[in-house]
DNA sequence: GGCTACCTCGTACAGTGTTCGAGAGCCAAG
DNA sequence: CTTGGCTCTCGAACACTGTACGAGGTAGCC
């Protein structure tokens, strides 16, 4: 079996088939699922193979087979726990808005904790427990401003893929932070070139954008579009609120609807 | 050598090694390159590896490595391509509103189309010349309706956020198109009864949620999230044409900065 | 013809996820 | 105490993976 990613299309639910857990038993699920997130934080993804993971156990590495199906359902189960952290930072404050606010900064936060296993979420979908949690207090915070469940709904799933999506990218960053010096000055050298290589009359903008841009700090550009975000909902909040139900902001466009698009299945998407 | 994500750190150029391609050579990058989304596209990530790739081009699998420095750098040369088709989308119309939003759905539309190639994008960066080309664009139509570079940046930068954070999760849904009706079915039935366990006082929400969340479209959710970015984005745009520059959007918050932020270096990140 | 540079690719190596089945340890019943 | 039976561990094996190495072919030029 190849790749990490879209490995197993075949949906699962780890949950549901937890083991009792019995008398001596050496390993558990959840000192392999936590062995797991360490090892990936620390070695990176590429570590996290179920013989090293065994290894860091002291254990053989087909024994993980017996507490986990497959190597996906060990990930499932690793982000969710990792979604657990966020649902641990959930404090309700006064305001529905900090509230959100805070959530997304905690979605980014936890990711960028676990940068190696931020691409992870990007392959696989998340219907654990704690996910599940997570939006019941983001639904139950919008309610309690007034919202209907539509509204607060879109309004979570918003949030949620703007802070996530942004985290996913910004780990990536090619100069992150087990690049070496070496590595940094090598691509800053290997873009100028490149850069140099543009036709200047065709790319009038690009010099000046890479120098802003590296002005721009990650927190810079996180709160910008978080703030663009969460005025478009309390807009729509407000609305609802003053003017009773109604809004559900503009009917879906439909024209150019992308062909074979993914999702038919009638269940909370995300 | 493992996994498919975050391989190797190291940085590499790939657009800056072209071979010139010469006279009578079977392969090219370019050949290769379209093969292996093709490839990706008809039977899915796990199948493009290097052997199945050499195979449908009718050469020996290391043959490819005399074009291609390794499979990581042969994926930036993939992602970049399928850039490349968002910018081949690319029209100007008199508003850079419509510009920008047109922008978004092709972005989401092209991911979707590669469906299986979208999480390699939350897994690596991209700096390729389609990349450039395309944020060239971009700012290009905002500095037209009177922004400065900065804010374009801004805005530009999480314009794309939003819409590859969107796609990339949408492409990862369980109950994707290359799922079968059995697998629908099992899911909701695992999912239903996993929800059945949910203590239903501490989930107040969650079984209505579900309900509601069948009934949005991704199209409608897209759209929603889209909406309010732009909002935002014009409400800065038009901020800074008639108050002049400043529109600096407020400062950084500065606050609770996650620790070990990924990026430290002073490039466009993204 | 010879030379050189470009290009192809068979072989090999270390590593991967996972299946299978043998076996260890414990617990309860006979 | 012995005898099952159940839970759990794990060594061996299989079919893969990415890729380093080096032999060999081939085209263009002198």
């Amino acid at each position: 079996m190849p790749d990490t990613e879209s490995r197993s299309p075949r949906v699962s639910f780890p949950w549901l088939t937890e083991r009792p857990a019995d008398a001596r038993t050496h390993l558990t699920r959840d000192q392999i699922v936590e062995a797991a997130i360490r090892l990936a934080d620390t070695e990176g993804l590429e570590a996290l193979s179920m013989r090293r993971l065994g290894q860091v156990l002291d254990a053989g590495a087909t024994s993980l087979y017996w507490h986990v199906r497959n190597k996906d359902e060990l990930l499932d189960l690793v982000v969710d726990r990792i979604i657990g952290e966020v649902r641990d930072e959930m404090r309700s404050t006064g305001s529905w808005r900090a509230d959100l606010e805070e959530t997304a900064r905690s979605i980014r936060r936890v990711l960028v904790r676990h940068r190696h296993i931020a691409p992870v979420i990007g392959s696989r979908p998340t219907f654990g427990p704690h996910a599940v949690a997570a939006l019941e207090w983001l639904i139950g915070r919008l309610r309690s401003a007034g919202t209907d469940v539509r509204t607060a709904l879109l309004a979570s799933q918003s949030v949620i893929n703007y802070a996530a999506g942004f985290a996913v990218f910004e780990c990536r960053d090619p100069l992150g932070i087990d690049s070496s010096e070496d590595d940094r000055r090598a691509f800053m050298e290997q873009l100028g070139r490149f850069v140099g290589t543009l036709p200047a009359d065709q790319y009038p903008n690009t010099l000046e954008t890479l120098e802003v841009g590296a002005s721009i700090t990650p927190d810079e550009q996180f709160e910008y579009g978080l703030r663009q975000v969460l005025n478009g909902i309390e807009a729509d909040v407000t609305n609802v609120r003053t003017r009773g139900r109604g809004g559900r902001a503009a009917p879906a466009p439909t024209r150019r609807p992308h062909r074979r698009g993914p999702q038919t299945g009638p269940a909370l998407r995300r």
